[in-house]
DNA sequence: ACAGGGTAATATGTATACAATTACTATTAT
DNA sequence: ATAATAGTAATTGTATACATATTACCCTGT
């Protein structure tokens, strides 16, 4: 898990760069990434960028092959399942400490995201949604006072979403998650740390069900 | 968390051998750790070192800050209290599904080291039945059936007890865990899921609050 | 036309050289 | 004697050159 610390070396920012590069341009397509090909497109040598592609692989977001080039990391369906159910578990237990510990205005900010979230499914805008959702999943986390616990469920997260990145999308094409964010703020509304795990529990293994019903097709 | 590859990059050797040393000769002295050292050590040039060096700050292990050398990470009481509850949250699910999934063999080796553990402590010979238990834990994870949640785990486990080594070691002097291995392979024989997680969980809270203990003095 | 081999092109792994930043030390001024 | 400062040493960050391994393609022989 990759924690980037604020007194960081100068790659820090590359870092992101390079990560947000892949995550908004390359994923998904076919075009072959190299070191050279980075490196001459952020201006700097084949080093840094190498630095920054360890973390990346570290994190479980690509692999890299001897002059075989970089490929995003590919999941098996099953490999897929057990990352969702440490996800349920993690997440799961984040919303139970956070029952207990948020306060009520970061409560009322979560529902803010809800809110928004109901809203972008209602226009249509898929994409959108998909980004609140995330957010909506990071606040939660957040709340929950741990913050190596959240600092790992996130990257999880991001893994998770980017490697299945196009069936995500599709999947809001699908049923809709009877599990909802709105069950989640009410039991963290009402303090029920036991109901609030469950919600996210169920909530994830429902999002779980229906990624690997599309993935075995 | 950094899973080897079986067709990795040559460093893998070097990462297991850096580990390794650091792991067993410089932690808890003095000593300064630079790339240099590291590097005529080996026998390579600083790259390689780097490369293993960033991934052991990745998983937690240690920190660099430029131009002052390599130290391994500290944590807070409170840090330490976090990676405590994120262990007993994933251990115990991951006995959970142990207690359905592992195969009546391969509880019995389980039961071998928990005998093997008894009378390392009863010789009174801690280091080893340190290293018992930790071969313990790392066994029952693997019965899990989840590679991913074992390996994360796996790698939770070793940072928590490398930055805790003296402490750790020296808390074997101190109570005997009430909640112990044996009850953990009851449950696990009875196939009751509900109790290996409870045990499991108990287990390792008792060794959080015996180790804050210790730090808080 | 096709199989096979060998060579060139490509990409990563490693070593070395250099730049930049921090730490240390000695010297000088007050 | 002490504090400020400059200059030097030490250490990491980055670029470049070279080594090694894999791929791709052409060339040749049947």
């Amino acid at each position: 898990m990759y924690v980037p610390k604020k007194e960081s070396n100068g790659s820090k920012e590359l870092y992101d760069k390079v990560k947000e590069y892949m995550l908004r341009e390359l994923i998904g397509t076919d075009n072959k990434i190299t070191e050279e090909m980075l490196a001459t497109r952020f201006q700097v040598s084949r080093t840094p960028i190498r630095e920054v592609l360890k973390h990346l692989e570290h994190e479980g977001l690509i692999e890299t092959r001897r002059n075989k080039g970089i490929t995003f990391r590919s999941f098996s369906p099953e490999e897929v399942a057990e990352v969702y159910d440490v996800r349920s578990v993690l997440e799961g237990y984040a919303a139970r400490l956070a029952a207990g510990e948020a306060s009520d205005e970061s409560i009322d900010e979560l529902a803010g995201y809800m809110e928004r979230y109901t809203a972008a499914r209602a226009d249509g805008d898929t994409q959108q949604a998909a980004l609140i959702d995330s957010v909506f999943h990071e606040k939660l986390l957040e709340l929950c006072g741990n913050t190596y616990l959240s600092d790992m469920a996130k990257n999880i997260r991001m893994v998770n979403k980017s490697l299945l990145l196009k069936d995500y999308y599709f999947s809001f094409h699908g049923d809709v998650n009877p599990y909802n964010h709105a069950m989640i703020v009410e039991a963290l509304r009402n303090r029920d740390p036991q109901k609030a795990q469950r919600m996210v529990q169920k909530h994830i293994n429902w999002s779980k069900k229906t990624i690997l019903k599309i993935l075995k097709d």
